[in-house]
DNA sequence: CTCGGTGCAAAATATTTGCACATTA
DNA sequence: TAATGTGCAAATATTTTGCACCGAG
């Protein structure tokens, strides 16, 4: 069904890039570090290869807030957004897929995954204070 | 700390709008609506009045995919998005909070909400066989 | 050589904002 | 009348796409 695929430099930098970051930057954060070392590559390729990419499952699409995140670990886990900072980071801790079977009890059709995060303020936030008791 | 506010035709109509539906409106389907009572109406006039309640918790702003929805029940419920017709709807279910306590078990900062949805298809689009075995 | 991939620029979406005027309290 | 709210239009922000050329297999 999939068309072949080729391989590119450019996709190749950005999964190598990805990789090494362990927040989730959006299209733009790995637009501009891809640029170093391709000066030449456009926005559009970065969003080519994004789409790419998640959709054949290599990477996670993360669509929050704003504008989307990529994540380069695919492996069962949640994350955590700061209200105050903003920074998507991750949380340890164990699968909670026993929510899908809460959620079938009473549904007709057929659910196939959660998206789960976790909103609040961050341990570094919390220590600037930068939290005015909402 | 929040500035005074003074009642609006307008938003009083969203409200009022937003109440009748048990989908979860975009901003644009919100403004079509709108506009049938107040041709003048802007888009803008729609997002600022959305943005005012969403901010002060009198509607819900689900960013889950593409554009932002809005929901005029903001008692704790779960939605399922329909992958094939990418319908938002409620699902009934008994509360999942205690994922938060899961979360925070091994976090530094502060864990205030989760925010959870459900992929898969609904009933419809099950019977239009519209599933194409992913 | 043949497709898939890229760069570039324009278009499509979605949302926000400055400003002068209207409306509410 | 003193803010707050609105309409309108322009500006942002994010993402997608058409097209001619480049590069991998």
């Amino acid at each position: 069904m999939q068309p072949v695929i080729k391989r590119s430099k450019q996709r190749d930098a950005i999964v190598a890039f990805l990789m090494t970051r362990k927040d989730h930057p959006t299209a733009d954060t790995i637009y501009m570090n891809i640029k170093k070392e391709f000066p030449n590559v456009s926005l559009g390729t970065i969003y080519r290869n994004l789409a790419l990419l998640s959709d054949r499952g290599d990477i996670l699409k993360l669509s929050y807030d704003g504008a989307d995140r990529y994540d380069a670990c695919v492996d069962q886990h949640y994350h955590f957004i700061c209200k105050e900072c903003g920074e998507v980071t991750d949380l340890e801790m164990e699968p909670i897929d026993h929510i899908n079977t809460i959620a079938s009890a009473s549904f007709k059709g057929r659910i196939d995954e959660n998206v789960t995060y976790f909103r609040g303020v961050c341990e570094k936030c919390l220590k600037k204070g930068v939290d005015k008791a909402e």
